[in-house]
DNA sequence: CGAATAGTGTCTCTCAGACAATATCGG
DNA sequence: CCGATATTGTCTGAGAGACACTATTCG
């Protein structure tokens, strides 16, 4: 009996609160249960397991990975009633305001109040949401939380969402400064009945990698 | 054709710089070339991939595992000639005056001046040095690489070995205090010509678990 | 006592966070 | 002008690192 080997993703929002997407098993094992995006390696078509978890993103909920990367990979005779199994689970990110299109069947649960869920997927959220705190800490990942513009105010709003504490804010603009992150983008502001925001977007150089800090923004956090 | 899941493990050690340890391939493919110790994940006896990665090295270097985590996940049509195979590489650490037992074939390569290694290995090796000397600024992970008992310019040391610079001493003193990590040995002390050092050993309550600091130790290093 | 290494006290300079002043919008 | 939010300047206290002094061993 071969093992059997899937991908499974953890894709995360903030709206307004941390949220991940689930859908409702379609067939068996464990039908109608709640579980995480996610299915077989395809040998005949992914090139690696972040490809795979790709695909699967794609398949399941219609994005085109916004950020993603591996989190760990679970494995056991147990957690999958067809035999052993390795899941290589990932984690992944989107802005709110893309979850309009392609969202089609997906449940969005606050990641504190989570239904039951199949296999061991309630341990890999877990797992995830752990990885993107502790990482909130000491690098720009939240900013894949954003959309393509955003200000400063709703930029560390997210860091204080994920954080789950209020940051100073000479300081949080003090370190955003020194990662040498964002630029600003020329004449557009943000409305209201008040003083209007600058708004700002990833450098080009900075689209792909995580920058990091030398210092911490919060209190240490258990990292995974 | 089902796709082959293995187990690597990356084994360092530290005597003086980081060292790992790799084995001539017994059989086919690439019989002879230099891998890391690893092997097919038994899914009649392996409660998960870290018990695989455990099998392993008793299997393969006659040690009991002293630190041993999960790395990442790598996988791929091309990196095993027999077909689309997974690795679930871990990182085990060792204290040097371990090695004298049980290394019967190890043979153990500065990871600074590696040779040809086989598959994608060199690629796995690199991202546990990386992952290890990420940990080594902000958690107590360099312990593992020490005994039992040591001196705290033998810890400092060790951390300026995986760190690559010198540290401060009133600093890292104070930082290795504040994490209550440790505690002395009353009335052991090592020789030689001079003051002799107190020994320490860790706390029972931080056996299992890594410790972190609010703090970095060092400059910010890429993480993993 | 001198050499060598261990351990500690202290000073200074930097920087994080508090506070507050200024800026800019709509009404 | 007023209310509200954004942005920036300044001050202060905590702490990291530099330095140097004390401690303890052997010869």
């Amino acid at each position: 009996m071969p093992i059997l080997c899937t991908v499974d993703v953890v894709l995360l929002t903030l709206n307004p609160q941390l949220q991940v997407a689930l859908l409702p098993r379609d067939r068996a094992p464990l039908a109608g249960a709640l579980a995480l995006p996610g299915g077989f390696i395809h040998a005949d078509e992914d090139a690696d397991p972040l490809a795979a978890a790709a695909r699967m993103l794609r398949a399941k909920t219609g994005l085109d990975c916004p950020y993603l990367e591996q989190l760990a990979t679970f494995g056991g005779p147990g957690r999958d009633p067809r035999g052993w199994s390795i899941s290589v689970a990932h984690v992944a990110l989107v802005p709110a305001d893309l979850l309009a299109r392609g969202a089609a069947g997906l449940r969005w649960h606050p990641v504190d109040a989570l239904p039951a869920l199949a296999f061991d997927h309630a341990q890999i959220v877990a797992q995830a949401v752990a990885r993107v705190r502790s990482k909130s800490q000491y690098s720009s990942l939240p900013v894949h939380l954003c959309g393509e513009r955003f200000t400063l105010p709703q930029l560390q709003a997210v860091y204080e969402a994920l954080l789950g504490e209020p940051l100073n804010k000479v300081s949080f603009r003090r370190r955003i400064d020194e990662m040498d992150l964002l630029e600003p983008i020329e004449g557009e502001r943000t409305g209201g009945a008040h003083r209007p925001a600058q708004l700002w977007r990833l450098k080009d150089r900075r689209r792909g990698a995580l920058t990091l800090t030398d210092r911490l923004l919060g209190p240490a956090v258990l990292a995974p």
